[in-house]
DNA sequence: AAGGGGTGCAACCGCTGCGGG
DNA sequence: TCCCGCAGCGGTTGCACCCCT
């Protein structure tokens, strides 16, 4: 659909009269347009044809910027900040209208994946758009994929399982991104929260399934088997993760060091969650779906509004520093040694931790690992077709596939991919509420942790080699091995 | 045909960063 | 160093249009 804003001669009248005279017009100044120039009411809402005619006169004058002067040099009654958007909009020159194509949307996907809501970021890679243009068209995206039950990112764009650490990791998430998650969620510090807990986890369970689902054919499903389940809202994986608050976060991770600290360094197995500032503490937190217009369960939620234990779902963001040169990731050609790296560690590495417990499944066995295990084989059986060396990026663009280098064997992933999944067994074992959970392999699951250290420090570190064998052993078994 | 909800775009709002005085 | 104004960004809202019942 498109159409424009923009009135006529006769609508101008209007507006006038509605924006100027009205009663309420002084209602429509808003904080951000206060300046009342020739002292005359600015005026807010669409733009007429000839509004625009003056500024694009103005513009072939004096120029882009000074906005706060249009007003001073023109008969326009609009605030510098209307001004800029208009032109940035809809009135500078090489605008690109229409709907984005094919390749436009791929970008834009694989940029929020890497990005997050850098929408002015993203803009620079897509000569025409405007960033307003773009996270339109991600919020109506957002809203069309989660109706769809789909997940957000479409298989085979598999940097955003690795950007929910990377945005965690308190190096590299800047001020800005920390201060707008200020908001969203405000959790008491009362008692500990277990069901915060586990649903934390079971996001972070969540996006490493469908992460192995390039891996493991059937993780896609389990994943899906995992949020009927354990959420039991029969919504789509991505309907309900529930994320930390930032707030939280930052209070936890004042300092790169200050996990260092705070984690079980000397013996891992000692800690427990509650342990931790950031995982202690916490309100129990109920899911909260929000489906309505511009309400957004995924991706967004809108964060001037209160939230009932609801979370921004913002998607994790694989933030990257201007620094790092977007340019080159673009450019399919360019190595991506970046990205690629990140991936690699991320996929390679085993989990650091082992399984202490022997008995962890049987005594966290609530029926639903068979059910996993079952579903697993049924579907691993019929799908005999399933490679050792499946491409993580498959159908992506600009991670370069196939090769050695970028393949993951099944080996490490399969280890991860296994690891996690019984690592759910925990989280669902916490949903019965009454028991107190100290899990013991807090870190595994902590993003923070992956990243803070490599998969291979935490394993020289703890000094584990780690149990491959048992994870391997359940990877056939969900295989149908 | 009508109306009510959904959809998508345009514009606004609040905030931050930055540069100049 | 501090203050102030501007530019820009991301989130949010308003509203016209679409579509279904």
């Amino acid at each position: 659909m498109s159409y424009t804003m923009v009135t006529d001669e006769s609508d101008d009248a209007m507006y006038s009269s509605i924006y100027n005279e009205s009663p309420s017009a002084a209602d429509n100044i808003g904080s951000g347009c206060t300046s009342r120039g020739k002292g005359s009411v600015l005026k807010k809402g669409p733009w007429t044809s000839t509004e625009d005619g003056i500024l694009i006169d103005y513009v072939k004058r004096h120029g882009e910027g000074n906005w706060n002067t249009v007003q001073k040099h023109t008969s326009l009654a609009r605030c510098g900040k209307s001004c800029r958007l208009r032109w940035a909009n809809h009135l500078r020159p090489n605008l690109k209208k229409g709907a984005f194509s094919k390749e436009e949307e791929q970008l834009i996907v694989e940029m929020h994946a890497r990005m997050g809501n850098k929408w002015a970021q993203m803009a620079e890679h897509l000569p025409g758009r405007t960033d307003n243009e773009i996270k339109n068209y991600w919020n109506t995206r957002i809203k069309r994929r989660q109706r769809a039950g789909l997940p957000l990112y479409p298989p085979g764009t598999h940097v955003e399982d690795l950007h929910w650490s990377q945005q965690y990791h308190p190096s590299t998430s800047n001020v800005t991104d920390r201060r707008r998650h200020q908001d969203i969620l405000q959790l008491g510090n009362s008692k500990a929260n277990v069901l915060f807990d586990d649903l934390t986890f079971a996001n972070v369970l969540f996006e490493d399934l469908n992460f192995a689902t390039s891996l493991l054919p059937v993780a896609s499903d389990i994943s899906d088997m995992f949020s009927c389940n354990m959420l039991g809202t029969g919504a789509s994986s991505y309907m309900s993760p529930i994320l930390p608050s930032h707030s939280n976060i930052r209070q936890a991770f004042q300092s790169p060091e200050h996990f260092q600290n705070a984690a079980p360094q000397k013996n891992p197995r000692s800690c427990s969650i509650s342990d931790h500032p950031m995982y202690g503490n916490q309100h129990r937190t109920d899911v909260m779906i929000q489906d309505s217009h511009h309400t957004f369960t995924d991706g967004m939620v809108p964060t001037s509004k209160p939230l009932f234990g609801a979370v921004k779902l913002e998607l994790p963001s694989f933030q990257y520093s201007e620094a790092s040169g977007f340019d080159q990731w673009t450019t399919p050609s360019t190595p991506q040694s970046d990205l690629l790296d990140s991936v690699d560690t991320y996929i390679q590495s085993p989990p650091p931790l082992e399984i202490d417990e022997p008995d962890c499944f049987s005594s966290c066995d609530t029926g639903l690992l068979d059910m996993l295990l079952h579903e697993a084989k049924i579907k691993a059986s019929a799908k005999h077709s399933f490679s050792s060396t499946t491409c993580i990026t498959n159908g992506t663009q600009n991670v370069p596939r196939g090769g050695e280098t970028h393949i993951v064997t099944s080996g490490a992933g399969e280890i991860k991919s296994s690891s996690l999944i019984f690592e759910a067994f925990a989280v669902v074992k916490t949903e019965e509420m009454d028991e107190v959970w100290e899990p013991k392999r807090a870190d595994v699951i902590r993003p923070d942790v992956l990243l803070e250290s490599s998969w291979q420090d935490q394993q020289s570190r703890f000094g584990i080699v780690r149990d491959s064998s048992s994870l391997s052993d359940a990877l056939s078994l969900l295989l149908g091995g």
